[in-house]
RNA sequence: GCCUGAGUGGCGGAAUGGUAGACGCUGGGGAUUUAAAAUCCCUUGCCAGUAAUGGCGUGAGGGUUCGAGUCCCUCCUCAGGUACCA
């Protein structure tokens, strides 16, 4: 069965070993064996026609590789993949072509999964999942129903974008500001803001579980930072503000309650619903200009238009609780509708922006925060600018004299007594908006009736604590939810994958299946006319990609289950993945999301915790070879096809590894894969003779020389260290000066040369393979275990010890591994070199680090 | 502006506070070959020197230490993220 070539012929071996892989299911995952389970996960692609970009091997080579190395040492590994099948690429050619999105998503499927296996990736096939098949989303479909349920999902006619080009509304985070002005994330179209009916989602009731949760996990660092920026948790205070002339309070968020002594003004945003019953007949026609002129822009286009501050007095005043004091009343854009209460207490003297503000306008300054002199200082003693650190209180009444941080509880306190403040937490995190008006996405599973239908409605079909209505035509509606008995809700055939010029979904224009009959008591639907049926409307909007991939990775776990999301015992076995490898650009939104759906699912009882991804990885981006990002009109991008073709998949795998840090940045060097071509072919060489037999100097001997065994034993031992960190780089190094070691010997024992393809099988799988049937053995590699270094085989007898002067080499020598400080120092006092430094010098100290070196300290 | 990272030969990169440049690529020289491919050997941080050897050297400047690429402070550059978030 052995291929007969005498040469390394990859082209051969490498489809041989992958239909063995996949007829003798090698990596298939088992539920419930006894072995300890060991779950990784990759971030699942996009099957996009253009078929496996090089960044997609490189993160799941990794994968791979920690696969094979935890499967050797006994671990039932469950390492799946699956498609992130809806998305707008596929919409886009529907559009285009008139071809089904499903057809399209079929064909990127088969050649994907044909190009990662050609990679030798070794997924359990039997446990792929794919978003947009209906068996899969129905779940999806599920867990919006729980949300819907639980009260956290709510319709809003909601400003947003809109870009004509994609037909479709995006989210903040797919919308890019740019020189050109807002322009989306994909295809970089022009967008715009038109006020559209949305889902959304309340993810900001999790914000404070969210941001607590990031604590424990295993995370790079810089992406818990991210995640917590974006959460953006801020505490303080909500101060209330009368206004002189009015019924009508006014109620600001701060985070420094501490200096509202200082509060000279207040602002509040353009789109404020007080704007107009506070301004006064003078001002009305200023400030309404002002707020047309901000309707025209948002909140993105305000920070990218210059920082200069503008606004305009309302003309009225309103007074500080805590002094009595009359504080005008102005409307500016600075101030963000969507941030805290849309409204400021502004204190010019310990806020930039205020301070800004008040320069422009000429407004007042108090200065209630001692900077001890650290701010500086005009002539008569004014703040040249804002001071905004911490210090004590002066100007502020009774609370003078305290020190900034106590303040802020005590002015709080103060006010609180009257009603007219209390310490709040605000976030910058907003509802997640979690509609599309696309075809290619999951159908929400929502019938929209009218008043009086919903109160006929069985309660288990509504969100009771939190009805859901919107406005059409006119006409107040209220969503209903379908029973799980319905679901899957799959999307109906269309003529046209186009959007309605209004902005409005495709699925706006299948009658037949927009309106149905729902049973009132069981949520049942049906086209036709019932008795007592109620008469309803489906939602038109479908759901955003996000959807469909913040839950995949409990779906592998028990993909083919048609009663539940996921069963227990097997969820209980499996537990949450391992380790989680993906790109650094879903550090805030996938990972964001999946986690607030996690944490839902944890209160439903449908998880055991409330976290999904303990530890995350993040693999670097690899540049093209001019330093660049790859992209097409550059012309540096680098195909996988091409690679696996020239060199083999074996070679492409350990080249991505060798390249650097698997977290790293870093250039393609085609040249460089040359190197490793070489050590592939070195390490068949070993074994493989000329004639094609193994090599007689294999099983020649029964023992390794000492030096020899030194080496292998470090290999085994940095290589098992290396892996387990995901050093992969580090490891082939060290397998690349093993077998230089290997191939200098006469003779070797077979057990030698196999604990080394050992090492080598999770990354050169398929040579490693073929080199093991050749040694004789008739099962897989990857049943063979892993090997153990032999702690005694690394002592050596002797050790080189480094001979310094004053921090500097001057020499060395071969020392007794055992030898004493003394006889060290000695040694190196005897060493000619190191006398002529030492000559004529007072010996102030000797330093002797046990095995490594001795350092003399001479004046 | 703020938050992350990162700056080491011609290049990718190694270095628990202990000989900086492992491993690989490239370049130079040689062996083998009719020739080529493949393979093997030597060499390759900079400066001086035939050499032995010496000096310099991890973005810049300080500091801690017997000893710093590594720890601390200040600064510069680059990359990524984010931005009037009160």
């Amino acid at each position: 069965m052995a291929t007969p070539s005498k040469d390394y012929d990859f082209s051969a071996i490498e489809p041989k070993w992958q239909d063995y892989w996949a007829q003798n299911t090698t990596y298939e995952a088992r539920d419930f064996v006894d072995n300890p389970t060991f779950y990784v996960l990759d971030m699942f692609p996009y099957p996009s026609g253009a078929g496996l970009h090089i960044g997609h091997p490189e993160g799941y080579t990794a994968s791979d590789a920690l696969k094979r190395f935890k499967k050797a040492q006994g671990y039932n590994v469950l390492h799946p993949m699956g498609w992130d099948a809806f998305g707008l690429p596929t919409e886009q050619y529907a559009i285009k072509t008139g071809t089904h999105p499903a057809i399209t998503t079929k064909q990127n499927v088969a050649n994907f999964t044909k190009q990662l296996t050609d990679l030798g990736f070794t997924y359990d096939w039997n446990r792929e999942v794919n978003t947009t098949d209906p068996s899969y989303f129905k779940w999806t479909q599920w867990i919006f129903m729980q949300l819907f349920k639980k009260g956290l999902a709510y319709v809003e006619e909601k400003p947003v974008w809109f870009c004509p080009d994609l037909g479709t509304v995006l989210a903040n985070e797919e919308v890019n500001m740019t020189a050109e002005g807002p322009r989306s994330d994909r295809g970089d179209f022009p967008v715009e803001r038109r006020p559209i009916r949305q889902w959304v989602l309340r993810i900001t009731e999790y914000a404070e579980r969210l941001i607590a949760g990031l604590k424990d996990l295993d995370w790079p660092d810089s992406t818990k930072r991210l995640q917590e920026n974006w959460i953006g948790r801020s505490e303080g205070g909500e101060i209330t503000f009368d206004i002189a002339g009015h019924e009508a309070q006014l109620t600001v968020f701060t985070t420094r309650p501490d200096t509202l002594y200082g509060a000279t003004y207040m602002v509040i945003a353009p789109e404020h619903p007080l704007v107009a019953k506070l301004t006064t007949p003078e001002q009305q026609a200023a400030i309404a200009a002002y707020q047309e002129k901000a309707k025209s822009k948002s909140d993105l286009e305000r920070a990218e238009l210059s920082k200069e501050k503008s606004g305009f007095w309302t003309g009225a005043y309103a007074i500080n609780p805590v002094n009595g004091k009359e504080i005008p009343i102005w409307v500016a854009d600075y101030v963000l509708m969507t941030y805290g209460t849309g409204a400021i207490m502004a204190v010019p003297a310990h806020d930039t922006r205020d301070f800004e503000f008040a320069k422009e306008f000429d407004l007042e300054i108090i200065q209630v925060i001692d900077d001890n002199d650290s701010a500086e200082k005009d002539a008569e003693g004014g703040l040249k600018e804002a001071y905004t650190g911490p210090g004590s209180l002066i100007n502020s009444g009774e609370q003078s004299g305290k020190d900034s941080e106590s303040a802020k509880k005590a002015v709080i306190e103060q006010l609180a007594a009257d009603n007219r403040g209390k310490a709040t937490v605000n976030f910058k995190l907003r509802d997640w908006l979690f509609s599309r008006q696309r075809y290619w996405g999951e159908p929400f599973p929502i019938v929209w009736v009218n008043e009086a239908d919903y109160a006929k409605a069985d309660d288990s079909l509504k969100s009771v604590e939190r009805p859901v209505t919107c406005e059409m035509d006119g006409e107040t509606w209220f969503a209903l939810a379908l029973p799980e008995t319905e679901l899957p809700l799959e999307l109906p055939a269309v003529e046209s994958y186009t959007p309605s010029p209004d902005g409005q979904s495709p699925l706006s224009k299948a009658g037949d299946w927009l309106h149905v009959y729902v049973d009132p008591k069981t949520g049942e639907t049906s086209t036709e006319a019932k008795d007592d049926w109620l008469r309803g409307m489906r939602e038109t909007n479908t759901m955003p990609q996000w959807a469909g991939s913040c839950w995949y990775y409990l779906r592998y776990i028990d993909p083919k289950n048609t009663d539940a999301l996921i069963d227990p015992a097997k969820e209980k076995y499996w537990g949450t993945p391992d380790l989680y490898i993906g790109g650094a650009e879903h550090a805030v939104l996938h990972l964001l999301y999946a986690r607030f759906w996690h944490h839902v699912l944890y209160d439903l009882g449908v998880v055991s915790d409330p976290e999904p991804f303990k530890k995350l990885f993040h693999q670097g981006i690899i540049l093209g070879e001019d330093g660049e990002k790859m992209s097409k009109s550059r012309g540096n991008v680098v195909n996988p096809d091409v690679i696996i073709k020239d060199y083999g998949a074996d070679a492409l795998r350990l080249y991505l590894m060798f390249l650097g840090p698997l977290e790293a940045m870093k250039p393609w060097n085609t040249k460089g894969i040359e190197g490793i071509a070489r050590f592939l072919r070195k390490v068949w060489r070993l074994i493989v003779a000329e004639d094609g037999s193994v090599h007689t100097k294999i099983g020649a001997t029964d023992t390794l020389d000492p030096e020899t065994a030194r080496v292998l034993h470090a290999t085994i031992k940095k290589v098992t260290e290396d892996y387990t960190a995901l050093g992969f780089n580090t490891a082939i190094s060290q397998m690349m000066i093993c077998i230089n070691q290997l191939s200098k010997a006469e003779a070797l024992p077979k057990q030698a040369v196999e604990s080394f393809l050992q090492l080598l099988a999770p990354l050169a799988p398929h040579q490693a393979e073929e080199l093991w049937e050749r040694l004789g053995h008739s099962s897989s590699i990857a049943l063979s275990g892993w090997p153990k270094h032999d702690e005694s085989k690394l002592v050596q007898d002797t050790v080189k010890i480094i001979f310094q002067v004053n921090g500097k080499y001057r020499g060395d020598a071969e020392l007794p591994a055992d030898v004493s400080k003394d006889d060290a120092i000695a040694a190196a006092k005897a060493h000619e070199r190191v006398q002529s430094f030492v000559d004529g010098k007072t010996i102030k100290k000797e330093i002797y680090v046990p095995g490594k070196i001795v350092n003399i300290v001479a004046i």
